[in-house]
DNA sequence: TCTTGACTTAGAGTGTGCTCTAAGTTTTAT
DNA sequence: ATAAAACTTAGAGCACACTCTAAGTCAAGA
C-alpha cells in the first residue's frame, strides 16, 4: 500500500515545518521525495519512518553531518550495514556518557535545592524577628 | 583566605575560555569581577564554585536567559532564596523530562543496533554465495 | 471563473552561545 | 632595556540548525 501524504500531513505527523523537512531533503538527510503530476512532493510510509529515526537521532544530539553520513550509508545499501551500526554503536556510547553527565549534574542540582529548602526555613524564622524582605 | 586567580587559571580550572568568561561577565552570569591594581582579573574561589555551578546548568540545557535570571536572583540576595528554589526545580523538572525521552530514543537506537546485527548475518551469509560487497 | 490557500525554488535571515579580532596596556623573563 | 606573553576593551564573526521570504505555480471550493 502506497501512502502519499503532502508536506503538511507530514509536518504534522512529525512535528517538523514544511521548512524543515524541504531543507532535509535539500541537504540529503532524506532522498528526493516522490512527486505527484503537479510538482508537490509525496511522502510514503516508510519516509515517515526514515523521518522519525532521524528525529531520534537528533533529539539524542547527532550533528546533522552524521545524520548525513548515516543517510548516505543508507542509500548505498546492504553492504553499509556494518558501518551503519558502528555508526549507531559509536553514538549510543555518546548517549550513554551524556546521560552520565546529566544523572550527574542532576544530583548537584538536588542538592543545591535541597541546600536552598533549609536556607529558606533558617531565613524565614530571621526575617520574622527582623521584618525583612 | 582569598584566592586570587587570573583569567588564565581559571579557564584552566572551568574548562571554559578566557573568551567565554569575560563574556559571562559582560552578559551577567558573574557579578563584576574583582581586579588586580593592573586591572586584570582576579578570581576568588566563591567565583570558581559559582562557575562550575553555572556550568552543570549549561550542561542540563539551562537556557543563557534563564541563568541570567537565576545570577540576578542570587546578587539580590537571601529575600529570593524561595525564587531561586523554584526557579531550579522547574528546571530539573526539564531535566527530568530530558532524561526520559533521552532514554526511550537510546532504546529505539538500540533495537535498531540488534536489528542491523541480524540484517549483517543474513547478508553475509548470502554475499558469500554471490560474491557481493 | 475566481479567489484562497498550499505548493514550488533559491537564497537570505535568525537565535543561541560562543569565539575571535584589533588595538592598545601590563607583566615577566632575559 | 627590551622582547614576548598575557591582559584589557568594544565589537565583529562564526557554527549550527533551522526558519523565513520572494516570486511564482497549482489546486480546490463558491
Amino acid at each position: 500500500m502506497e501512502t502519499e501524504l503532502s508536506i503538511q500531513q507530514v509536518a504534522a505527523m512529525t512535528q517538523l515545518t514544511a521548512h524543515t523537512l524541504r531543507y532535509y531533503e535539500r541537504i540529503g538527510l532524506l532522498a528526493p521525495v516522490e512527486r505527484a503530476a503537479s510538482g508537490h512532493r509525496r511522502y510514503s510510509s516508510q519516509d515517515i519512518a526514515w523521518i522519525n529515526f532521524l528525529t531520534r537521532l537528533r533529539a539524542t544530539g547527532m550533528p546533522i553531518r552524521e545524520m548525513q553520513q548515516f543517510a548516505e550509508l543508507r542509500r548505498q545499501g546492504d553492504c553499509t550495514l556494518q558501518q551503519r551500526r558502528q555508526l549507531l554503536e559509536s553514538h549510543q556510547q555518546h548517549i550513554d556518557q551524556h546521560l552520565e553527565e546529566l544523572i550527574q549534574n542532576l544530583k548537584v542540582i538536588q542538592e543545591k535545592i535541597q541546600y536552598y529548602k533549609q536556607k529558606e526555613k533558617q531565613h524565614d524564622t530571621r526575617s520574622l524577628r527582623e521584618s525583612e524582605c
